[in-house]
DNA sequence: AGGCTATTTATACACTTGCACAACAACGCC
DNA sequence: GGCGTTGTTGTGCAAGTGTATAAATAGCCT
């Protein structure tokens, strides 16, 4: 009557991911203090005992599926700058676009990302890893910022530049909380529209076609 | 031998008042997981049995702490807002100042608040208290915003007043995130220069003084 | 097919958690 | 001053936690 529960071996990659998508969807669901290992095992597929096996510990496992999770998120907002036949201009729209229409608003993902964030405060190594990727995504914004202010035929200096990057990351990070939190308050696409009125307007770029401005 | 300790009995607002702040800086410090009923009573000075003689479990006393947080937090931006002999233009940039510089920037009340708001998507009752909230805030902005431009003779339509009104929010909160979270990195009114030169950009705002403006 | 090994299960354990309850003592009232 | 009320303490408990470790078995190699 000993029926021992019949199992498979997975590959180590693919357990070690499974257990991680498992964690990250455990704390969306429930927050850090929901996410008990048993849980996380339950929801992977697996018993708790397992978990051992390939992380030293819950913090070891929580560390790496924050990592996980940052990496998807910056990984995907970065590919939007990767067109290459396009003016400086429409790329950065296409850039604002990208982070404000699905999947990125993502009200798991905002779950997740507030979740871990929340602990920056205490815990210095998550801190860090979060500055890392906002002054990365902080510094592609500037590039582009710099290509299209380029193609005005202005030269802004050092600091007006970085005043920009921060303002319009500001705003983008701003609109995707909104989005995020009430996604349903706004019809498609209309973040993404203010989003990009708000951004040209802070670098002081006119309408696209300047003769018929009508208003 | 059974050395009891010594007590006094504190009004009951004054224990509610204590108990919800030690709640408060406990999540802070230790996220929602490190916040134990014995933790928040050791933090207030009292024994733990005591929170039960107040609350009646401990979800409740971590809601009324949200609600607490909350009330604060929006209380101190509306306050901003309260000038009565001042232009429009510079209520508003008086707005976005007091929600830049301390005390609102701080990292312990954006621990706290990217902490509960993580739960924002499982539990509806932290969702409708932070709807409310934001529509609040967003209804003083935009009624502010209607007076600016009201001063420069502009007649905006109800879309485009609500769509400023969003964009500012998201500045406001954008910045106030990377203040939170890398204060450190600029300097003391950086943040606030930042805001009211991208709000009024947003609003299509020239300089203040139009003449001897040498850059 | 049969054995080896490492993945996986299952159980145990010390500890913490939220909650219940009885004993106690601080303070107001007479 | 004594007394009753009730705010407060201390202890107990069942459930759940992370971790440790022994037992089993799936899948590969020959």
């Amino acid at each position: 009557m000993s029926a021992r529960r019949k199992f498979r071996r997975e590959g180590e990659e693919r357990r070690r991911q499974d257990l991680i998508d498992a964690t990250l969807d455990s704390v969306a669901e429930h927050g850090l203090e929901g996410a008990t290992l048993r849980t996380i095992a339950l929801r992977a597929g697996v018993t708790a005992g397992l978990i051992r096996h390939y992380f030293p510990g819950k913090e070891d496992l929580l560390q790496e599926a924050y990592a996980t999770l940052m990496g998807r998120m910056t990984e995907q907002a970065k590919a939007a700058l990767a067109m290459e036949d396009a003016s400086p201009r429409q790329r950065l729209a296409a850039f604002v676009t990208a982070n404000l229409d699905a999947p990125i608003i993502d009200q798991r993902v905002f779950s997740l990302w507030a979740t871990f964030i929340g602990r920056a405060g205490a815990d210095p190594t998550l801190a860090r890893a979060h500055r890392e990727g906002y002054l990365g995504f902080r510094n592609e914004v500037e590039a582009v910022v710099a290509e299209v202010l380029a193609a005005e035929r202005r030269k802004p200096d050092a600091a007006e530049l970085r005043h920009h990057a921060i303002a319009i990351n500001a705003i983008i990070d701003g609109l995707w909380i909104e989005g995020c939190l009430a996604g349903e308050m706004f019809s498609p696409g209309e973040l993404a529209a203010i989003g990009i009125k708000a951004v040209e307007a802070e670098l002081g770029l006119g309408p696209l076609e300047l003769k018929g401005g009508n208003q």
